[in-house]
DNA sequence: AAGAAAATTTTACAAATGTTAAAAAACGAA
DNA sequence: TTCGTTTTTTAACATTTGTAAAATTTTCTT
């Protein structure tokens, strides 16, 4: 669990504390296609993306939308369901065969809730998808389609490798027809 | 600043937490057109926005672009520097007279290492954002102008009625004649 | 109230993107 | 391989949105 660690660690938890969040993993393996997480249900999970990529999306009439698109290290969870404990609108597909750790919350509640330590290492995860998130919003309202994808070529190039393109376009709100001219115009 | 109170409690902190986390804010007014951040500093303070409204902007080239507008009960900080400590991207304004609180990151951070409850609270705020954040991203990604208009108006008559339209449009990612085309077709 | 300044709307045209359908290319299974 | 399916690209046209500039309305100041 060598990217599940480091995606840990890399938010400041002290060595000697991971005795304590990692046993609460639970190994899980699914196959490519598998829905993770779906619209609808109250999600009581988190899980971190071990290897494997998964898009995020809701349906908007009969359409499906990715907002989100990760490869390894990744956290994976419906925010608005496991934070508020309400049932959620996003769905989870895995796009490649993947392994993942599980956690549950309860066990994450307990620990938050009793560990100074582990209650900061959360709240430096919130802050930290927040960035991200902001950075998101910015970056759709700053750049047109083509910058877009351009950053995307530079940030995940291995994502566009493993993805076919029409989960692309949706994730960087675009028609599939004004990617493959974008695409067509830088090559 | 029963704004700021309400905004505070709203995210479960127990009453009886409270006298540790109020003295530490310091009141501030600032006249309408005051920058409370500027992109390139790297901010040390977060506020609570007891009366008043602000909006966060970056540049595009050489145009202002809104990404964020809020009234009272909002917290204003750069996420970007003050979680990470370093210089932002982010400008806010304030759009009118302003009365606000003030919280400086040490001692914010001081609480979160040593106070098991206001840790959770940090937490529990940061994830409050974030889904917010998130609802946003997907909202622009999901809907067509006029829907993001009409929301705009339903969610926030108040900020419409206070604000130029100008600035709505900036944080719609409209230009301001697309807008004025939506209102002249909603009339 | 009158004039100046600022904000908003309107107009005309250009550019970008969406939709639908067809063509081409890539991929998979027998 | 070879056929059939899926994915990607291309084409044609419609729609949306942007830009620049002018007209109108609103706001502010004297």
């Amino acid at each position: 669990m060598e990217n599940t660690i480091k995606k840990i660690l890399s938010l400041g938890l002290k060595e000697e504390s991971l005795p304590k969040l990692l046993p609460l993993f639970e190994k899980a393996e699914f196959p490519k296609g598998h829905m993770l997480i779906k619209a609808g249900r109250t999600e009581r999970s988190v899980y971190l993306l071990e290897k494997g990529i998964a898009r995020a999306f809701c349906h908007k009439d009969d359409k499906e939308i990715n907002f989100w698109l990760g490869a390894e290290s990744n956290i994976l969870l419906s925010y608005n369901s496991f934070f508020l404990n309400t049932p959620g609108y996003e769905n989870i597909e895995l796009l490649e065969d993947s392994v993942l750790y599980k956690i549950s919350h309860n066990a994450l509640q307990n620990l938050y809730l009793t560990d100074l330590e582990l209650a900061n290492w959360g709240r430096r995860l919130a802050e930290s998808e927040l960035i991200k998130a902001e950075e998101c919003f910015i970056a759709r309202q700053f750049k047109t389609a083509k910058e877009c994808y351009e950053d995307f070529i530079t940030t995940s190039p291995d994502i566009l490798q493993r993805v076919q393109l029409g989960h692309i376009a949706s994730y960087l709100g675009i028609s599939q027809v004004t990617l493959s001219r974008i695409r067509a115009e830088i090559r």
